[in-house]
DNA sequence: ATGATCACG
DNA sequence: ACGTACGTGATCATG
């Protein structure tokens, strides 16, 4: 019969270890917030051991209770032990989980601490044919060693053991294993609070033992020691030692009902650890297991076959059938002006690959393309639209986008490369994007063979992942979101985006000869000011010459030195002239440097710029838009404000028109709230921050409230949108925090209802770990529940705004898929080219302008019906400066 | 690559 | 007591 080895784990020591095995451990947390780092680092220990080890059979073992059978003759073992983290208790019961799942049995038992089974179940099993193997955190388990008893103690973590065996105590202490339990008499252990004798440590005891053998045999000849304090303090604590020599030792023959037979190990149970790893979200570990064996998973790694195509010619109707996905490849970013690197289509049936652009100079395959009636599963929707449109190919029939669907699943699951998206969902056969092609100045395609596996290989992942995001999708409750609007939108901004929005480059000429003038004169005046020339764009250089050599007081630091910023500028433009013009400085350098340069620089051959709609990347559904982004052009101040001028319709003819929902946020929380003040001030079409600067501050009629009061009021009611705090309100306003919290306490008198809604989704977003706009978008907020202050508060107040700006984004949305429906509908020459979060931009030929005007108007206002009207400004002109 | 600043809703 | 408004992108300087 071969040899049996038990492993033996003290399950409460390594877990309090893996715990503290990192130090952020924040940073491992589900979506949800469940803190699972010390599940993993359990999970690794527990897997390089047993691959150490190759064990026949193993039991872990945790403490029981609150009180062992110690506490019986030493109320205090075990006291004043910082209390444990809520972090780590919370994960306890998902570590047993996983011992279950790696096939593992555990076990515990009343009054006893898992040192106590331990000892008992190696005494009791060890002998000739059973090698017993013990892992703890903690060395007291040291004293069982013998022959056949080796003890492993973890260090640096949980990444390394020590092992102790007699030859190595020996070694180390000079004692024996059961001198260990000595030891902890004479010199105590402070983590269980054992207290030893006073002043003795484990020098000492080491000392004493070598001399005397054990606690008894220095007692018995306690008389030899000469006269010192080391004597005095033994005698006076003579029965402290022999107690904490009690504490100290494992009993080795607790009443277990624990039978060899059934801790026998045969591996993982992965029916019970795949769910498992997926609920603690360990990606890695999913990727890593062998879950061939296990029913409806696929392989970890799997051939792949596909066709290779090098010739247009060569594709036939034959390879297309109704449903399939389709995947086009290109490497630069901005995709208006990316080159195709090679397309790739297929089923479960079969797969092929053009590389480059080859495929898309086929009829064939165009036809299929702009079949509405044949199904095409994408990853990237608008960016097939726009590529395609460019190979004047209209992509039709697009069922599902897996970025788009990914994205709607879990906003921080922004994937940017498929095989990300797709390990991220538990498909691991493909590499991602940096491996295949590298990065930087290393990028290059690869040699045919290579790229067209690749590609191959992104097709079959759209197959597999298409029915899963799907899926999750309808759990969710977002298959109208996907449907109705995420992906009909993604047609409508690819539209926009190959529109693109004409633009004046003589006017910013002009504008940048004009700006490059007058920067040159402040900067002139500034250097003559400070008396020297220094680089005026560095504010590390700036703060040096007005808090240092100017020695103007300091208002604001940065992690990185003194703040330069418009508010503190704005604070010391009193005290010295210089300042005035150092703002004058930055306003107009940023002018020139970021829309005249900026805008110049990506302007098209067409004469326009062609934005990208990034609709994948916001916490809260809203739009961004880059290279350029055509959602912060200037328009606050004057100056700034005639960059607008610059854009202009597409022909001399025809105007910018524009619309936008006026308060929509406001209208949007006056309905979720249900407040009935503020839906009222909305219905009787008030001005709103009028009507709540009459409720707050007790103003009787309109014509009463002041500028200054109306503006109080709207930065209140901008604060109530943000999920208010004192402080925030008290910047903004200027005022101290105790007047700001007056104001808010006013008005969550006057609001109670709004009150309650912010309290409500509060307290929604810890329970569920999520927040959902009207229309199911939803943000998960894992530090709802942190115990640090700051890091809960900012989810608190994420908690409150996003389903207020979600939902807004949710209307405006609804709005332009409605409204390019109807432009088309009516056969109108009008276009839809710009998104700024509640305001569209449109161009059309001025006899249409009256109609478009009709048309957006009813469109926007009855996107979405709410217990509030929506209300839209509308305004035409030459450009989109005049459109105001 | 990161932080500071400043443009927008 | 804690230290902040919510959501973005581009540019410049600097490590």
């Amino acid at each position: 019969m071969s040899k049996n080895k038990l492993l033996l784990i003290d399950g409460n020591s390594i877990a309090f270890r893996a715990f503290y095995a990192v130090q952020n451990y924040e940073s491992f947390k589900t979506k949800t917030g469940l803190h699972t780092n010390a599940v993993l680092f359990f999970n690794n220990m527990l897997e390089s051991i047993l691959e150490r080890e190759s064990p026949t059979h193993v039991l872990i073992a945790f403490d029981a209770g609150k009180t062992t059978f110690r506490h019986g003759f030493f109320t205090d073992y075990k006291a004043g032990r910082s209390k444990t983290p809520g972090e780590f208790k919370e994960q306890m019961p998902y570590i047993r989980e996983l011992i279950e799942a790696q096939g593992i049995k555990h076990y515990e038992l009343m009054d006893y601490e898992a040192d106590d089974i331990i000892g008992t179940m190696a005494k009791r099993e060890a002998n000739e044919n059973c090698e017993v193997v013990i892992v703890s955190g903690d060395k007291d388990l040291t004293q069982l060693a013998d022959d056949h008893i080796r003890v492993e103690v973890t260090s640096r973590g949980v990444s390394e053991l020590v092992t102790y065996t007699p030859d190595f105590i020996q070694e180390k202490y000079g004692l024996k294993p059961l001198q260990i339990i000595d030891m902890k008499g004479l010199a105590g252990d402070s983590s269980d609070n054992i207290p030893g004798v006073t002043k003795v440590g484990e020098k000492t005891a080491l000392k004493l033992l070598h001399e005397y053998g054990s606690v008894e045999g220095v007692y018995e000849n306690i008389d030899e020691l000469k006269k010192s304090k080391m004597k005095e303090n033994l005698i006076n604590d003579r029965e402290q030692a022999f107690l904490s020599k009690k504490l100290a030792t494992i009993d080795t023959d607790s009443p277990i009902e624990v039978e060899m037979s059934s801790l026998a190990y045969s591996g993982k149970d992965l029916d019970k650890l795949v769910p498992f790893y997926r609920e603690m979200e360990f990606k890695q570990l999913l990727s890593k297991l062998d879950t061939s064996g296990m029913t409806g998973e696929s392989e970890t790694t799997e051939e792949i076959k596909f066709e290779l195509v090098t010739s247009s010619s060569d594709i036939t109707a034959d390879m297309f059938s109704d449903e399939m996905s389709f995947y086009v490849e290109f490497l630069d970013k901005n995709y208006h002006n990316a080159d195709i690197v090679g397309i790739a289509w297929g089923d479960t049936d079969k797969l092929f690959v053009v590389p480059g652009d080859e495929a898309l100079h086929s009829t064939v395959l165009k036809e299929w393309l702009e079949d509405e009636t044949k199904v095409k599963n994408v990853y990237d929707a608008k960016a097939n639209y726009v590529l395609l449109n460019r190979y004047n190919i209209q992509l039709q029939g697009v069922k599902f986008d897996s970025l788009l669907g990914a994205y709607l699943i879990d906003t921080n699951d922004k994937s940017e490369d498929l095989a990300d998206l797709a390990f991220n969902h538990e498909y691991f056969a493909l590499e991602t994007d940096e491996t295949v092609y590298g990065k930087g100045a290393k990028l290059a395609i690869p040699e045919e063979t290579v790229l067209a596996d690749h590609l191959a290989r992104k097709a079959k992942a759209l197959t597999v992942l298409t029915p899963q995001l799907m899926e999750k999708l309808a759990d969710k409750e977002q298959s109208d979101l996907f449907f109705e609007m995420e992906l009909p939108l993604s047609k409508v901004l690819a539209d926009m985006e190959i529109a693109g929005i004409t633009v004046n480059a003589q006017r910013l000429q002009e504008m940048k000869q004009e700006f490059a003038i007058r920067l040159a004169d402040i900067e002139k005046n500034i250097f003559e000011q400070a008396g020297e020339e220094f680089n005026l764009n560095s504010p590390k250089q700036l703060g040096v010459i007005l808090f240092e050599k100017m020695g103007l007081p300091v208002i604001k630091k940065t992690k990185t030195g003194y703040s330069t910023a418009v508010d503190v500028l704005e604070q010391l433009k009193e005290q010295a002239p210089i300042v005035e013009d150092i703002l004058t400085y930055r306003q107009i350098a940023k002018i020139q440097s970021t829309y005249v340069e900026g805008l110049l620089k990506v302007i098209h051959h067409d004469g326009k710029v062609h934005t990208r709609y990034v609709q994948t990347l916001t916490q809260t559904g809203r739009l961004s838009s880059v290279d350029p982004n055509l959602q912060n052009i200037p328009v606050r101040l004057e100056e700034g404000r005639k960059i607008r001028q610059a854009f202009i319709p597409r022909d001399p003819d025809w105007q910018i028109f524009s619309s936008d929902y006026s308060q929509i946020e406001l209208r949007v929380l006056a309905d979720i709230a249900k407040d009935q003040h503020m839906q009222d001030a909305f219905k009787e079409g008030q001005d709103i921050h009028t009507s709540t600067a009459m409720r707050v501050f007790g103003v009787p009629t309109p014509e009463e409230v002041t500028g200054n009061i109306r503006r109080q009021a709207k930065a209140v009611n901008f604060g109530i949108v943000y999920g208010i705090s004192d402080y925030g309100l008290s910047q903004n306003l200027g005022i101290s925090r105790q007047e700001a919290q007056t104001f808010i306490d006013k008005y969550f008198e006057k609001y109670p209802d709004i009150k309650t809604y912010m309290e409500e989704i509060v307290r929604e977003a810890k329970d569920k770990g999520y927040v959902e706009t009207l229309w199911h978008r939803r943000r998960y907020l894992p530090d709802i529940n942190a115990r640090n202050f700051n890091i809960r508060s900012f989810a608190e107040r994420t908690a409150i705004n996003t389903p207020i700006q979600g939902s807004a984004a949710d209307i405006l949305k609804i709005a332009m898929i409605e409204m390019a429906k109807r432009l088309k509908a009516e056969k109108m020459a009008a276009t839809m080219l710009l998104q700024v979060h509640d305001e569209l931009v449109f161009e059309a030929p001025k006899s249409e302008i009256p109609k478009l005007e009709a048309l957006v108007k009813e469109v926007m206002e009855n996107a979405v019906s709410l217990s509030v009207p929506l209300k839209v400004d509308s305004s035409t002109g030459n450009t989109w400066y005049e459109a105001k």
